[in-house]
DNA sequence: TTGGCTTTGTTCGACCTTCGGCGGAAGTTG
DNA sequence: CAACTTCCGCCGAAGGTCGAACAAAGCCAA
């Protein structure tokens, strides 16, 4: 059932959310008397997930205690595992950073390798930070592959050697673990940072390859088999040519991705071996880098122009290795995107660079955690236990 | 706030689903006492919206009363209106048509004439049925363009001069409206008839122009200017000479719309002028029809491959006019998204025809409408007021 | 300084809802 | 026809919510 009305849970979201700060503000918010607010609060303040500081600003009258949430006894993990890196976030209930780590690791190693890597960083950056494992809550997971979240099994990831159908939340034992693709998480972690009063968000991650995180309604679309988003294969016009490793010809990714515009410039003869590469060229002035990042940036716009056709977003951000260059990929792209979709859908329309840095992802998987924790559902269950 | 949990709305929720028929039934699923559940159903028998038939099958006691939506006092209409046409559909609160009307009317007359016919159709379709104006508790209306929903005002329609921004609900005073985009209530009225069970949903209406309804976690996404599913605009690969009213070329409609079919085989000295010529032509057995048919399938397929990409459907749809002849559509549309999406957003992909027929848009509309009757929070103000 | 004024937070009794046991109703089964 | 099963209404008990009253805490003006 839906959760109820009025609930702890609820309370406990308002908090979170910054939209409430006060017992009064509660009360007013949700309807509910002040005496059942206090009641809910005090539930909330006994277990641990909501302190007072000392009292606020007055209006004319008594100054309210401001309410925020309780930050020390709890830890959430992000986790970005890529294809030859893995990141590590830490943070606490309200979603700052307490600590981070990053290394270099080949998730072709397969599972428990990288897990228990994994796993080892989970316990090193709780010692730094001073807690115990015990205050670990959730750990957020996002992979560079399609995965069934609900039982978070990878299902059938192009780029990860030995971890089909792996049940990765298992590994970890009792903690919740909670898995997605990466350009999701990198879509949500935007959406609550930069974009938390927008419905209708497209995240477009361009790297090595293509990928799209979907948010619909402030929440993930991930689609009926959680492959939703994956335009890295979408057909482009004109590039008949261009082979891709899925075995059609002409996807976007094919002709547009970090890797295709490296083996180009690779044929002009030019160092270039991956999108960092690119981005470095780029940045040393190179024109021919330059102009084929700005092409790459309408062909990611034909596309997306589509997209917009389709889904009517209220924001596109773009993200990614390739976004370090995103003046002239962002040229590109809002070139192509007024141009081919209506204008009822674009009079609205902003496309941006990401805010969110190198850790995006790691942060979107803390969020995902975090958000898990703090459902209604979850909180009605921890204060009624 | 959300709805109450085990509400009478909630209640009824279960009962007009078919999820629950009895007393006992709705104990179960919701949790409640069955003494709660009693008070529940008593209320919503009282206000008329709820009936006990006689008693079911014994399971080895005494047997349960039935219970079922009470659909005596209600009425509900559902109204298509095309660029030519207005139906209209009378319909009780579990769904079913009580009478239905079909006229000519252009709707270039303009916003006041053609809803003062539609307010005497409706008049005339109560009386045939015997049901005072009093009873009719809202009306769904389904639109050639694109709406604001909440407001029920056409935003910028381009086939409706004289529509733009006209506040319909209000022409109708006090009953309830519902005004959306006419491919979106088809693919409403397409779910709940025939795929309840699926979470996303794709209606692809292929007529004069081409249209696309969105079903997303079960309900409908219209995006953030309710422009959403527009596709009849996205570029197809090489079809660079074909313009578009929109102003661009190559768009999927100007290639593959009945009218552009139409056109080309005027072309090649063939008489049609709309798509229900090509439909007979087809029908008739016209090669020349059939493979542009054919061929108009498989730029569909082009698009509609980049959106199960996208999107991540469980099943898309084809209707409208040119769905007359689908098994030469879908062949084309069929050919296409398999060989061009990924395996994963395929494997469990169903391309089928609607099931729904001629007045799929009117059945829809007035879908829009009964639920919008019964939706919890609406059901609680009638039960508690 | 002091006494109102305003807003916040707590206490407590009244009220309402829900629960669950009990018994009657209405069938089935042996 | 008696025992059993299931359904349903009644009613007292338990628990939750509300709002009034009161205490707390700061502002403000005389």
């Amino acid at each position: 059932m839906t959760p109820q009305q009025g609930s702890a849970g609820e309370v406990l979201t308002l908090i979170s959310a910054g939209s409430a700060t006060t017992r009064s503000d509660l009360a007013r918010l949700t309807g509910l008397a002040r005496s059942t607010i206090s009641q809910r609060v005090d539930a909330l303040i006994e277990r641990g997930l909501v302190e007072e500081t000392e009292s606020g600003e007055s209006t004319g009258g008594r100054p309210p205690r401001q309410l925020r949430l309780h930050t020390e006894d709890h830890a959430f993990a992000g986790v970005d595992l890529g294809a030859t890196h893995c990141r590590v976030a830490l943070m606490d209930i309200s979603g700052n950073v307490l600590a981070e780590c990053e290394d270099s690791l080949l998730i072709g190693e397969g599972p428990e390798k990288v897990l228990a890597h994994v796993d080892q960083r989970l316990d090193r950056l709780l010692g730094e930070v001073g807690r115990p494992r015990a205050v670990l809550r959730a750990v957020g997971i996002g992979v560079p592959g399609p995965v069934e979240f609900a039982t978070g099994r990878p299902n059938n990831p192009p780029i990860m050697p030995g971890w089909n159908d792996y049940p990765i939340p298992e590994f970890f034992g009792d903690v919740a673990v909670l898995v997605d693709n990466d350009v999701n998480v990198m879509a949500l972690g935007e959406h609550r940072n930069a974009f938390p009063e927008t419905s209708h968000l497209l995240f477009v991650k361009v790297g090595t390859g293509i990928g799209c995180g979907i948010v619909a309604e402030g929440k993930l679309h991930r689609g009926a088999q959680g492959s939703a988003g994956d335009i890295g294969h979408i057909r482009v016009s004109g590039h008949e040519d261009a082979g891709c490793r899925c075995g059609n010809s002409a996807c976007l990714e094919a002709v547009a991705g970090g890797a295709a515009i490296a083996r180009r410039l690779t044929e002009l003869g030019l160092a270039a071996e991956s999108g960092a590469d690119v981005v470095a060229l780029v940045q040393a002035g190179n024109t021919q880098a330059l102009r084929l990042v700005r092409e790459a940036g309408r062909l990611i716009g034909e596309v997306l122009a589509s997209l917009v056709n389709f889904f009517n977003p209220e924001v596109i951000v773009i993200g990614g290795a390739l976004s370090r260059v995103h003046e002239h990929l962002l040229a590109g792209i809002r070139e192509t995107v007024y141009r081919r979709s209506l204008p009822l859908a674009t009079h609205h329309l902003s496309i941006t660079p990401s805010r969110t840095g190198i850790n995006a992802a790691a942060l979107g998987a803390g969020i995902l955690a975090i958000e898990h924790y703090l459902s209604p559902d979850n909180i009605n269950r921890i204060v009624n236990a």
